[in-house]
DNA sequence: GGCACATCCATGCAAACGCATCGACATCGG
DNA sequence: CCGATGTCGATGCGTTTGCATGGATGTGCC
């Protein structure tokens, strides 16, 4: 998805291009094998009582300090829009999964706590979720590869935040000012 | 998201899950870094009349000889369900930009074309979205480092047709007996 | 040929999603 | 201290998604 390309358009500089054209054959690749993998993934019946998107929150939950996170916090990880994800951890709430307690330190928020069951289910699922990954991912890339296929997403990751937006208001932006 | 992790299960053998815990890194950092972009993307004002899931769909087309495709084939490559694909493809034809038409090699098949409106949208809105692309990965990664990240996703997916299903019939599968 | 089975697409329906919005609280400026 | 503005989370509502299923056509076997 989400992959451009249409002929070069004319007019535009030779190296340009070819800079976007690589870009743009780098992010398809990346983008096609994580849907290859998450169709895997997903015909795993290793999900069984929760979703796989649901499994995503708890699995975050549980790398939290505390196991505890802000639901804004939690929303940055997490790709739902707000309100929907608001509406998962209603659900994953009455399922006891999770808990909402409020933020001492700002009452505005919502602490999204894992519960001792939530964990459980969190690490059960867990378990079998890496067998699969291991499964998909160890056949076809060597360790090597696997390590460096991990660094160049950490380092693609981590770039965006010095990146700022396609519409972003240079007036505010002092980063090339100080 | 679908990351596993939880701390490694005793009595394994060391190497194993080492190497299980070296894939888990891996799909997780390329799953975050999807996610990180996908938001970028999503944010972008680039895709105005349609989603950028239905950019997909005229982008696939976009790619196919003869700019059809049958839906069954659109769906390897849209992570989307038959059922939602069908509806989406509904969507596309009633705003002109695709036209499904019989396949006359196989009667239950649907091809769906990509019309000439369709075509320029997907144009349109391909030229912006290269130039995104090429935003937030040129940055963040040289030319060298996104051919090597465009070769290890490419393996990577291209690897899944030669490894099973983790529930596969041991008695369909022959690979191992010729 | 004819019957069993597989494949392809469409549709009914409940669940989940995103957008717009609102109330509650925090923060900043006077 | 108070009012303006910004941030956080919840809810109404229309749209989109997935699951289960059905109808139609292709394929294999006798």
């Amino acid at each position: 998805m989400t992959m451009p390309t249409s002929p070069p358009p004319p007019g535009e500089p030779a190296v340009k291009v070819s800079s976007t054209r690589l870009a743009a054959e780098s992010w398809e690749a990346l983008f096609r094998a994580q849907v290859a993998l998450i169709r895997r993934f997903a015909d795993d019946d290793v999900w069984d009582p929760i979703s796989m998107r649901e499994y995503d929150v708890l699995f975050t939950l549980s790398r939290c300090p505390d196991r505890r996170a802000r639901l804004h916090e939690l929303n940055r990880e997490i790709l739902l829009s707000q309100p929907s994800l608001s509406r998962m951890v209603d659900r994953l709430e009455s399922a006891g999964f999770v808990a909402r307690e409020p933020d001492p330190a700002d009452r505005r928020g919502t602490l999204v706590r894992l519960t001792e069951e939530g964990s459980q289910m969190q690490r059960r699922i867990g378990r079998r979720h890496a067998a699969s990954i291991r499964r998909y991912l160890g056949p076809a890339l060597d360790d090597d590869e696997l390590r460096m296929l991990a660094h160049l997403c950490d380092k693609l990751r981590l770039a965006q935040a010095r990146i700022p937006d396609s519409h972003a208001d240079p007036g505010t932006d002092h980063s090339a000012l100080m």
